[in-house]
DNA sequence: GCATATTGCTATCACCGATAGCCGTCCTAA
DNA sequence: TTAGGACGGCTATCGGTGATAGCAATATGC
């Protein structure tokens, strides 16, 4: 028996199943570089802003500043970013040569994953969604702060 | 100093970060439901699908049969879902009278959540989206099954 | 100078997904 | 009719991500 499901007809749940399959297919693009999603993207916005700050990461990302933690300690550990203590508090982060190839490879997955992707949706769409998802998530309820 | 981030034009950035935030919307709407979105999402599957087997649920959900387990038994512990045996092998899954009850308090804040979202959209965009993240769905790449 | 805010950090939890493998049951084809 | 394989539910366990509470050192503004 094939079960009938009416969340199919809403909104968050497209969304969240969407995520999940594009998701998955980041994740097999980029295992082999031994890169979880988090840490790729914290790599890209330590790329195009050098000598920023951990915490300003995290906000640009969404990722609080405990949980940037671990992610910045691998990220070094495996040698692909430096840091620099600027104030005693906060280190400038930059990639090191390393992190700089590490980071091209992975846009270069990570441009063949989207366009995987762009290819089904038509140009149209894809702006429809360029549209969309940000005013979605600019809809958080005025309650919650950064 | 504010940050510059490109992966603002990536498609699977922008859908993690929507989803994101739909999904803490929905949290706040059913934290005082108890239920956890998995939790909600299968018995609303249960509610249209008298009998259905715990495995079914997980393939219309995309939820792996051993994680269905925890879901199940505790909608069960209480008291929201029973089963009764069917050949030793599955049991038919229905909702108890409090089962319904809290199913049609679910959709209703469901219904609130979700509207508080599709009214940003508007008609023409929202209609977009359905048609636009279910092809999204589809392009899983041919070697994963169900 | 002192209160307050900020930065990075630890420790810990919650939620969801995935994998490997067990057991009992069923179905089917030789 | 029975043997092999598929199936349904289950355990145990891990990985990734997000959230919270609280600490120590430092910076900042009054």
């Amino acid at each position: 028996m094939t079960l009938t499901n009416s969340l199919e007809s809403r909104l968050g749940y497209q969304l969240r199943r969407a995520s999940a399959v594009m998701m998955a297919d980041l994740g097999r693009e980029l295992s082999d570089l031994d890169l979880r999603p988090a840490e790729v993207t914290t790599l890209l916005v330590i790329a195009e802003n050098p000598d920023c700050s951990q915490t300003e990461v995290g906000q640009v990302l969404a990722i609080k500043r405990a949980n940037m933690v671990p992610i910045i300690s691998r990220l070094m550990e495996r040698g692909l970013v430096e840091r620099r203590r600027l104030d005693g508090r906060s280190h400038a982060l930059t990639l090191t040569e390393a992190g700089r190839k590490m980071a091209d490879d992975a846009v270069a997955r990570i441009e063949r994953h989207e366009t995987r992707f762009t290819a089904l949706l038509g140009e149209a769409d894809t702006n429809v969604l360029f549209r969309c998802l940000p005013t979605i998530r600019s809809a958080r309820s005025s309650e919650e702060e950064i």
